[in-house]
DNA sequence: CAGCATCCCCAAAGATACTG
DNA sequence: CAGTATCTTTGGGGATGCTG
């Protein structure tokens, strides 16, 4: 059967960014491997539910990795898929990118 | 009064990707100017509706510009704002993760 | 040619409460 | 600690028809 992603690396690439939180997520664990808990605290406003139901988005899309350890208490730790480690270069970009807008639209609105 | 775009660069760029076809126009106003219907023709399954909506968001974000030219039959073209001119750098890296991405996927998937 | 106006619908996101 | 479950709300996006 043939996959349902197309053949746009464009559309490919908003498909899988898709979600609020997509792109945040991604760089908290560029910044290495993260507990459910650290990437709530990391990431002020985010529901736990949002956040749950993000990172099994991203699970799902195979950019992530998620490890369970069998403890108590729990612990579960999430990180960038293989990959996912591909897309470190497109967050350096988006980074890059977001400073620059983000000055010139202060500088715009005053 | 202070932006509401907030001071994260991750934040800030997911939400003015916002929209299903963000990515895709502006990949497509990078090769070049066009104008509406060419935008249409060269983004398949794109309504006129939604086209026009896209293009409207990132007009306001302040990625792309609009330029009417007053002649009958109207004629109105779009091209990349010197903010969008910024966003290239992305675009190549997005191109990059998403041929990737579709080959792995697809190996994947058999 | 390049739109806009409208209606409608559903998936995404928010809120809240509960649990192995 | 790391989630689920459920309900409600929002607004993005599809469809259709009209127009300067």
């Amino acid at each position: 059967m043939k996959s349902i992603y197309g053949q746009c690396p464009y559309a490919t690439t908003q498909r899988v960014l898709q979600g609020k939180w997509a792109i945040v997520i991604l760089f908290q664990l560029s910044t290495g491997t993260q507990r459910f808990n650290e990437l709530e605290r990391n990431i002020p406003d985010i529901t736990r539910a949002m956040l749950t139901r993000q990172l099994r988005q991203l699970e799902n899309d195979k950019l992530i990795t998620r490890k369970v350890y069998a403890e108590v208490p729990p612990r579960v730790e999430y990180s960038l898929s293989e990959m996912g480690e591909k897309f470190r270069k497109v967050l350096d970009q988006i980074e890059l990118f977001g400073f620059e807008y983000i000055k010139e639209i202060e500088k715009a609105e005053g």
